[in-house]
Order: C-alpha cells, then sequence, then structure tokens
RNA sequence: GCCGAAGUAGCUCAGCUGGUAGAGCAACGCUCUCGUAAAGCGUAGGUCGUCGGUUCGAAUCCGAUCUUCGGCUCCA
C-alpha cells in the first residue's frame, strides 16, 4: 500500500500496517503524540491495521480531529467511572464538544450533584494511570440488541434502532465497553490532566417530553500545563464576565421590580451605545440608506400579514386588546418598514430604498433563557431593509457584506463568513425555486468577487429566504454569531409590494433585511468581555480624568478640562481630597483611559503629565498639543494595543 | 418552561450543631494639601430575597415563591 504524506512524499507499507507504525517510522516522538490517523479523508484509531493507502496524515493534538478522539475518549472514561461508583447507572451519549466532554447519564433516584465531582474525577485518575487500551470491534445489530438488553439500558437501545446492520463497532477500555462508533486515542494513558466543570439537566435527545438526564461536563488535555492554562482562561473570561463587568462600569443594569430580561442603560452604558448608533448611522447615510423611525407596538393584522404572529406566538408577549382591536409588541421591526415603503408608490428609479432603524423589540424569551445583556427580552436592533430589484440584488449584497466587514474590523476582530443555503426540501422555504437559486448563485458570486473565505450550509437559510451569517471571534477566542443579512422573497409578496419597472408595469422588488451589530445589547455585551472593561477611547464612557496634585491645582484642573470638553473630549475633574496615588487607582480600577495630572510644573509650563491606564507615567505633554493628540485617538478609533489575547483552544 | 446550585450592608465576604448580625472596601464628617495603583480618625448603614411553618426562640431547620447563576429546550 503507498501513503502519500502531507508533504508530498510517499512511502510503502504492508497492508495491515498501523497508523501507529507508520508514525513510529518517521520519529519515536511523533508515535508518542499521535492520536489518530486520517487516511483518505476517513480517521482511524492508531492501532487499527490499515487495508488501503492514500493520502495520509498523523492526528497530533493540535488536529482539531484528534483533539475530538481525545475528548471522546475522555467521555468513555467518564462513563466507566461513573459505572464503577454507581453500578446501576443508564448511559445515554457522550460526545465531545467544543471545549471538553460530556456523558448524558440517567442516576435514577440518586441525585448527583457537582459535589461528587472530585470523587469521579479521582476514579478517572485511577483509570487514565492504567492506560488500558482502547479496543474496537463489531458486533451485529442483534448481537448489540442482545448486549444492551442483558445491561438493561433504554438508552442504548433507544440508539441502536436508529443504527444500520453491519458495522456496529464497540469500544471497550479496562472494564467498560460502550456503543461507539469511534474514533478513539490509543490508550488512556495519554490523558495526563483531567478536570470536571460542572452538571446539568439534559434531556434525553433534546427533546423536552423525554427523560432528563444528569449531564456531567469534562475537559482533559495530554500535559497537565494545558490544563492549567485552560482554567486560567476561564478564570480570565470569569472577570471579564459582562454580568460583572456591566453594571460595575455603570454599562446597564437589570431590576427585578422593572422586570427580568429588561436592562436598563446606565448613563456610562448610553454613551458607548449612542457612539456605536452613531458610528454605524453616520457609515449607513454615507451609503445612502434613509433613518425611520416606527412605534413599539403595531396592531395585531400587521403582525398576521406578515406571518409572523402565528409563526412565532410562543415567542411573543401576549398582544393586548385596545378599541377592540388586538395589538402586538413589536417582534419584529420589518413589518412597519414594509409598509412605510408601500406609503409611496415606488420607481424603478427609486430603487433600491434602504430604510434603516435602531429599532427595539420584544421577544418572550423563556425564563432559564435570560442572560445578562446577551440574552433580553427587549432590545435595539441596527435594522434595515433594503428594497431593490432582482437586477441590484448582487450589489445590494456586496454592499452589505462590505458595510459588515468595515464595522468589525474597526474592532479588529476576525469574522467567518457562512452562506446558509436552502437544502432540496422545497416545503421548508417560501418562494419560487428559480428566484432561490439565483439569490444563492448571486450571494455567491457577490462573495467571490470580493474575495471572501465562507463556508457554505445547506439547509440553513430562513424560510424566506437564503442568509449570510457573520461569526466574530472574541478576545478570548470565544464565536458569536453577530451580523446577518438575508434575502427574503416572501414580504413582498406577502405585502404586496411594487415598484413600477422602465415597461410602466408593476413589479416585485426583492428584500434584504441585514444587521451588523445584530442587536446593540448583545453586541455590547461582547463589547465588554472582548475587552475586558477597557474600551477604545472612542467608546470609553469617560475618556480622562484630570488630577490636580493638592487643590491649590484645582482651578488649573478646570481650565483644562473646559477645553478638552470644547473639542467634545468626555472628561471630569477628581477634586476630592484624596492623595493622588488613591485618585490613580480608582481611575484605573474605573478603567478611564487617560489620567491627566496637574500641579506646579504643568502650571508653569501650561503642559500635563500624561498616564494611560495599564500603561502608567508616559510623560509630560505641551497642553494644546495634547488636546490634538487624544483628539485624534478618538476620530481614528485607534484600539487599545494590548488587546490581542489568544485563548488557547483557538 | 425543565434539571441543579445560590441569595446576609452599595460591593466582596464571615456568621460552628437554632439563643435577636460582623469585617474590609465604598458612602458621609473632620484632620492631612499631598507628584503617578489605597493617608488617619470618626459616623451612619441590614425586619439576613419574599411569604408561611416548626420552636420559648430562626440568618441558621422545613415548605412555598421570586430572582440570579450553570446547563437543557427554543431563537424570526
Amino acid at each position: 500500500m503507498i501513503f502519500t504524506f502531507p508533504d508530498g512524499s510517499e512511502k510503502t507499507f504492508a497492508t495491515g500496517v498501523t497508523g501507529y507504525e507508520i508514525a513510529k517510522s518517521i520519529s519515536g516522538r511523533l508515535a508518542r503524540e499521535a492520536l489518530s490517523v486520517t487516511v483518505a479523508d476517513t480517521i482511524y484509531d492508531l492501532h487499527r491495521p490499515l487495508t488501503s493507502g492514500g493520502r495520509i496524515a498523523i492526528n497530533t493534538w493540535d488536529d482539531e480531529d484528534a483533539k475530538y478522539a481525545f475528548w471522546h475518549s475522555s467521555a468513555h472514561i467518564l462513563a466507566e467511572a461513573v459505572e464503577a461508583l454507581y453500578p446501576d447507572v443508564k448511559l445515554g451519549i457522550g460526545p465531545p464538544v467544543e471545549q471538553g466532554f460530556y456523558y448524558d447519564i440517567d442516576f435514577g433516584d440518586r441525585q448527583v450533584g457537582n459535589e461528587d465531582l472530585p470523587k469521579i474525577e479521582d476514579k478517572m485518575q485511577e483509570l487514565v494511570r492504567q492506560k488500558n487500551r482502547f479496543e474496537r470491534f463489531e458486533l451485529s445489530k442483534s448481537e448489540a440488541i442482545g448486549y444492551y438488553k442483558k445491561k438493561n439500558d433504554p438508552y442504548k437501545l433507544d440508539l441502536l434502532e436508529g443504527l444500520e446492520d453491519g458495522t456496529i463497532s464497540f469500544y471497550k477500555q479496562g472494564n467498560f465497553t460502550d456503543l461507539c462508533r469511534g474514533p478513539h486515542i490509543p490508550d488512556t494513558g495519554r490523558i495526563k490532566a483531567i478536570k470536571l466543570l460542572n452538571t446539568a439537566g439534559a434531556y434525553w435527545r433534546g427533546d423536552n417530553t423525554s427523560k432528563q438526564l444528569t449531564r456531567i461536563y469534562g475537559i482533559t488535555f495530554p500535559k497537565k500545563s494545558m490544563l492549567d492554562a485552560f482554567l486560567n482562561q476561564m478564570e480570565e473570561a470569569k472577570k471579564r464576565d459582562h454580568k460583572k463587568l456591566g453594571p460595575q462600569l455603570g454599562i446597564y443594569m437589570i431590576d427585578r421590580m422593572v422586570g427580568s430580561g429588561l436592562p436598563m442603560w446606565l448613563p456610562n452604558g448610553t454613551i458607548l451605545r449612542r457612539a456605536l448608533e452613531s458610528f454605524l448611522r453616520e457609515e449607513q447615510l454615507r451609503r445612502g440608506y434613509q433613518e425611520v423611525i416606527t412605534p413599539h407596538i403595531g396592531n395585531l393584522e400587521l403582525y398576521k400579514t406578515s406571518g409572523h404572529y402565528p409563526y412565532y406566538q410562543d415567542s411573543q408577549f401576549a398582544p393586548m386588546e385596545v378599541d377592540d382591536e388586538g395589538y402586538l409588541l413589536k417582534p419584529m421591526n420589518c413589518p412597519h418598514h414594509h409598509r412605510i415603503y408601500d406609503h409611496e408608490m415606488r420607481s424603478y428609479r427609486d430603487l433600491p430604498v434602504r430604510l434603516a432603524e435602531f429599532g427595539t423589540v420584544y421577544r418572550y424569551e423563556q425564563s432559564g433563557e435570560l442572560n445578562g445583556l446577551s440574552r433580553v427580552r427587549g432590545f435595539t436592533q441596527d435594522d434595515a431593509h433594503i428594497y431593490c430589484t432582482n437586477d441590484q440584488l448582487k450589489d445590494e449584497i456586496k454592499n452589505c457584506i462590505d458595510l459588515t466587514r468595515y464595522v468589525f474590523s474597526t474592532f479588529n476582530m476576525p469574522v467567518d463568513i457562512r452562506l446558509s443555503f436552502r437544502d432540496e426540501n422545497d416545503e421548508k422555504y417560501g418562494g419560487e425555486r428559480e428566484l432561490w437559486d439565483r439569490a444563492q448563485q448571486e450571494i455567491r458570486e457577490a462573495a467571490d468577487e470580493m474575495d471572501l473565505d465562507y463556508k457554505i450550509d445547506k439547509g440553513e437559510a430562513s424560510f424566506y429566504g437564503p442568509k449570510i451569517d457573520f461569526v466574530i471571534q472574541d478576545a478570548l477566542g470565544r464565536k458569536w454569531q453577530l451580523g446577518t443579512v438575508q434575502v427574503d422573497y416572501v414580504m413582498p409578496e406577502r405585502f404586496d409590494l411594487t415598484y413600477i419597472g422602465s415597461d410602466n408595469q408593476k413589479h416585485r422588488p426583492v428584500i434584504i433585511h441585514r444587521a451588523p451589530f445584530g442587536s446593540l445589547e448583545r453586541f455590547t455585551s461582547i463589547l465588554i468581555e472582548h475587552f475586558a472593561g477597557y474600551f477604545p477611547l472612542w467608546l470609553s464612557p469617560q475618556q480622562a480624568v484630570i488630577i490636580p496634585v493638592s487643590d491649590q491645582f484645582n482651578e488649573l484642573a478646570e481650565s483644562y478640562r473646559q477645553q478638552l470638553s470644547e473639542v467634545g473630549i468626555r472628561v471630569k475633574t477628581d477634586l476630592r481630597s484624596e492623595q493622588i496615588g488613591a485618585k490613580i487607582r480608582n481611575a484605573e480600577t474605573n478603567k478611564i483611559p487617560f489620567m491627566l495630572i496637574v500641579g506646579e510644573k504643568e502650571l508653569e509650563n501650561q503642559t500635563v503629565s500624561v498616564r494611560k491606564h495599564k500603561k502608567g507615567d508616559i510623560g509630560s505633554f505641551n497642553f494644546s498639543k495634547f488636546i490634538s493628540i487624544i483628539k485624534k485617538e478618538v476620530d481614528d478609533k485607534v484600539l487599545p494595543d494590548d488587546k490581542q489575547v489568544n485563548g488557547i483552544l483557538s
């Protein structure tokens, strides 16, 4: 058998050679670090005899697939440990996830919680020290069913029902056997660090009518140092938690008397939000958008027409009755915008019409789903709807993509782009098939012409049209789906929207829905965590504080404050009778970017001693020079220079 | 909504097996007038999330409820 290695070289091995043997022929170190092997795009266990050659890659921890095998194997060890400690448990499923793995377990009547985790963890430690091999074997479906009938495990039987007879594989390590497709790592000894993280309830097969199992989350690593780094990162994430930093920095609050899931923007947060809004507003106006404002409630008819009311009834606040008519707290801005479009006779010369609004919408999210600013019941979308002709669609899509990329580049956040297209199941989608094909074609062309890296997800389109999703990555390497650009053929029909073409006939426009930030609340929560509260200057609620050395210099401080305020810098003086060390500490903990210290020297020379937060004293500046420097930093939207923190898992 | 956990001063937390709440920071007052991450002294501040029960007596035990957190489910 001939194998082709990633570097292009070829080697010949006898049939039945294992990935481990091949790795060893390259280097002992590779053999030690190897976790699985990929041959011709299929992943195999390292000790599985190979029966055909092809493109080969030896996978180590750095390969996503190998990492998943590692965590998958860890899940088996978790199950083995649990079964050893609680012999009567029933096992559900135990897959790897983005950061670690879990196993869903039915503990019967026993309550198992976080306090039981150390015990299970100890057992796992014991099992990995045994360095048990993961051994693969196959059973026929009836043998497999027999096995689990004997074991009396309803969940595995349920899983088996969905499997084809023939190649039902099992893995055995130590005293534990599990139904599993694999692949797995060679032996349990590869796992050098284990941490069980938490427990949670999870429905069998994600179905809330079936039984709720206990899910145990954990993570493992091939090196102890990696676990330490991971735990540090968790600590870091906790420190950055917007639910803590947000209220602390005066960004927002949630008050039970006002209602859960209904955040209120505090003065500092409002400054930040308005800065985001004007940033986007100006960019949109430059790109030919028109801004509109629509009310927070709308007649039920509006949402019956759009189809939102019947379809999403469960996630809306109940309608209210006014003068014998039903009204709904608006869950979407689009129906209002469609009516504005329809308010005038539109000519093809008017198109595209781009209506933008920072529109606040209300949705009934389940109580358990609410989360700080990132999951709320009332939020503001940076919404816009573009009404255009089919011929204009591609350019408009490009414009939307460009705007979204521009917005995220301002924060130096890497963006992944996903094109969500339809699948073959016509029933799932509205609008004519050929329009869809054309739109998907144009989305793809737009993406290609803009030289985008993208991934296509078939079947992920929305009901009314294909879409582009933007997934950004924050400073901790976490991914968030934010911006979206969606093509819509259904609403123009439902609202009977038209324009008069050059042929003097009525035509249907096509609509693009788009929102770069998505929701200002959610985006702000991400910004808080991305910057750990150290916002870039242009977003900082307070940009500078003037600290006089003693109260003899209060007058100078006040004069400086006025001059800075006049050019639009958000600045305050700290005239308290505190020592300057205390005032500086106070400014640092409040994450104020600039501390301007003034005293005798500064009074004499009309200078200012500048301290930058997290950096310390950066020296003395001529005051009017400093004004132009800080002004320029605001105008240029300069980012903090230390904000590139990379997670170990990214 | 479901499973699990938690709620003590503005914040961070202490309060053992029931005997009527305590610290640091913050706030306020006075003193200090100070050069780059916490000056000193003093004052005030809590019906221990809420409601109910057990008890001579509940922050502490029991029940219910609300809110928050970790997940599940859902997400136009």
